[in-house]
DNA sequence: CTGGATCCCGTTTGATACTG
DNA sequence: CAGTATCAAACGGGATCCAG
């Protein structure tokens, strides 16, 4: 059995991982197959996105679901428990903006974003 | 300028680290010394810690404070801007703890450290 | 004796090509 | 399109050394 020398180490475990908060952030929006989350994601590699979202999986916060057709098809979800962790994903979104506004006034370097954001789901 | 594909990122381009939150954690109690911190870190080691501690001293999170004394004393404590992550840590530590009980009713793996504290303490 | 730095090595992550 | 395999690069762990 895992020991913990403070329990923030459990949340961790869970959501400690390079990608996992910037995933579950964007599952916040809404169900994403795999290839949507690597558009979102562009420093991502193939490998990472594949190992972390399996990661989250085991570890209950996100669901898989695989459509048996050519081409493949995989969407991924919070679950239930997943979801508990909103409040928390909400407040490091807010508080990575206000970091951004600290550091960087103008704000330019979410703007591109933006952009690409919107580019995307035209 | 460092660009972030979605704001989120920059929380956790200061939060990230893999000790960091911890760290943090820790420091909501009080302003701590680096012997102490690495006594309730058992699993961080010494370059680690320094390293930690000098990254979040460089996003202004948290204070270095150096007695020019024999033996030397450092204390680390919480900026002001620091401490508006306090919200996000607690919700993290009552995520894990809620996390914990979920997977481990027995709560056996958070005792030990209970009592590690305990004598740390003592 | 405390805080920190350096070196070496294993593990993790990144880049790229490949499979079904 | 989703996932795997392979190899190179970067990061983290541990011991040791250093300054004061």
């Amino acid at each position: 059995m895992k020991k913990y020398n403070i329990p923030v180490e459990a949340a961790l475990e869970v959501i400690g991982g390079k990608w996992k908060v910037v995933i579950l952030c964007h599952l916040i929006e809404g169900t994403k197959r795999t290839g949507y989350l690597k558009k979102l994601m562009p420093g991502i590699t193939q490998k990472m996105l594949t190992q972390q979202l399996r990661e989250l999986e085991e570890d209950g916060v996100i669901n898989r679901k695989v459509y048996n057709q050519i081409p493949p098809k995989v969407e991924y979800s919070l679950t239930e428990y997943g979801w508990s962790l909103k409040g928390i994903l909400d407040s490091l979104c807010s508080w990575g903006e206000h970091h951004i506004e600290r550091n960087y006034p103008s704000k330019e370097e979410v703007l591109l974003n933006k952009d690409e954001r919107d580019t995307i789901k035209a």
